[in-house]
DNA sequence: AATGAATGAGTTTTCATTCAT
DNA sequence: GATGAATGAAAACTCATTCAT
């Protein structure tokens, strides 16, 4: 009898393995054969699992995003106030496992492979509309529809930017710096339109 | 007619192709083949004049680091005040020519690309860490020196991500909101200064 | 319940399922894979019962030349003179098994695949030499050794070629009209030599 | 400058060398890099012209349709009676070149091929209905529509016996004898007829 | 006996690079 | 300088076969 669940769990250190390698070479320099030895099995395999290579790397995209998504959907479980909400998608966001330099890599990869990739693409924007409708949802207890938007799309443009220079940094990656950031961009944005 | 120049243009109409091919597949999938035949010559001629594959994504990306200097120190050779000179860089960010769909997505290709490729790196730290002084220089005329720094940060993260997000959008570039964007951080962080 | 003829059931089904894969994808295109799925047992399994995918084709090869060949000795049983039993072997061979389009597939296939197959070429010729023999002693009651031996060789040519036409058409087999084919080129013969 | 017409000659060599290595190898057997040796060039060169090795082998089934019809079509140019074209048709299917083993092999394979790739069977099946509509028109100069018909559909089966007995024979192939058998058929059917 | 996960050898395919003309 | 034919190394992919369970 074969083991139940190998599947499940090879599944997942492929993507894992693929995250690395990525992290390592960059995306356009990955192959099969080195996601392969780094998940310690042959070459045929990962494609008996995954049929190819883009299958394998469009699976790992869904997984970061999905990753991504529950990582703030917790976040946002826990939160109860507009401002506590803000929080918790900026924290999502540099959530801890999300947060490594290599799932930052891979992420910054699929994000600009994206731009080539029709069905990337498709799952990005679903992400970044949930965001953008999100962030100004909660933006509108603190300033009318339109400035709110405005905001909105600020945090989103400065989320991605914090994170395209941390995967680009050489120091370590520092989670509360990130948060930070992006923390005193709302804030100031929220004190600016109060003060008027 | 003389031949002078000759090689200059090609070289030119060579890079050229790479921004466009770039765009048109992304980096991963630019072959040489298509970049020559892009710029109408031969596969030959391209190793002819670059030598080699990676030597023309380096001189493409060399130029198109020339080229956004020069945006900059234009615009700050007719800028007075510091006020004026953090605009000059903003806006040199966001240049006509800078904004292009394809450079934005060539730009954007390097950028990542540039996390495991060592020449590309260096080449990038030594445009961020000027990016950096020059605005953190300016910004010392509204608030403190760490405080400067700081926002020095924030404004070249959202400079990146407004960056990115254009490369991904499809709607079509508009530098007025992206400038507008970036000037609203800015400024809205001088106020928050001012007001303490 | 014994297991006992288990394994020759499945060794027929596997066979059977040979023939049909052979049908669908063509000799060269066929894979264990298929084989297995469609007789609805693992891949590993066909390896057990046949040892190689080489071994599984020539049992294939083998069973459809038994069934042709009792088919054949069938109708013999029942025909009592030359005549009579020319049109046997005609009919053995458009016998209702044998002509289902599945079954045309696979032995054209084998037919052809002989050519460069020795242990296919074998077994062929042995077939091929019993109904040249058999169909010469018979027709000799009707025409010279020679004449007769020149007929049987353009039966045989007839039925070939009705068989590899009916393989690639669209149309529905028609048992009826590639016997009255066949029956009509050796009658043709026949009356033609009477008439001399 | 480069050799004008290299292009039309190495297609030409990379087709026969594929039919040679259908012959020795069997169609299930060929590999790019058999031919690419036998036509002594590198495996990327055979690419280079053809794309894939599918489209190498429908050129290659192309070459061998072309080749066929010529031969008919410029036997058929000489013939002056309606007798004589049936006798150019059959020799045309026997022609010199179409009649080495090696070609017979090819042809025999791809006519199997046919069966289970929709874009050969269309060019087959062209052809086919070409040779039964000449056949059947030159045919009714001895006999009513519906008898000629028949004869053709049996002269059709007859030259593709006659052809698949010769791709499987060991012997030197005999373009007389094969000729002989298919006219002989030919010949007492019209007898047949006129004797009624 | 039976499974199907896993392997690895073999094949197609791609493409930067070279080179004769 | 310029071409594009040709190469060959590296990559993806396929699949018969093995083997632990």
């Amino acid at each position: 009898m074969p083991k139940v669940g190998m599947e499940a769990e090879r599944r997942r250190s492929l993507i894992s393995a693929t995250v690395d390698a990525i992290h390592e070479s960059g995306y356009s320099d990955v192959t099969m054969a080195q996601i392969a030895k780094r998940a310690g099995v042959s070459g045929g395999l990962v494609h008996h699992y995954f049929g190819s290579k883009d299958q394998l790397l469009a699976a790992t995209m869904r997984h970061l995003l999905n990753e991504l998504g529950r990582a703030i959907r917790e976040g946002l479980a826990r939160a109860e106030t507009p401002r506590e909400r803000i929080t918790a998608i900026i924290e999502g966001n540099f959530a801890v496992d999300q947060f490594r330099p290599a799932v930052i890599a891979a992420w910054l990869a699929f994000y600009v492979q994206s731009r080539t990739t029709e069905s990337n693409k498709r799952l990005l924007s679903i992400y970044a509309a949930r965001l953008a409708s999100n962030l100004t949802h909660n933006l509108k207890a603190f300033m009318p529809r339109d400035k709110a938007r405005h905001v909105a799309e600020g945090t989103a443009s400065m989320i991605d930017g914090v994170w395209i220079r941390q995967a680009l940094s050489d120091t370590h990656t520092d989670r509360q710096a990130a948060i930070a950031m992006v923390e005193d961009y709302v804030e100031t944005q929220i004190a600016a339109h109060k003060a008027q």
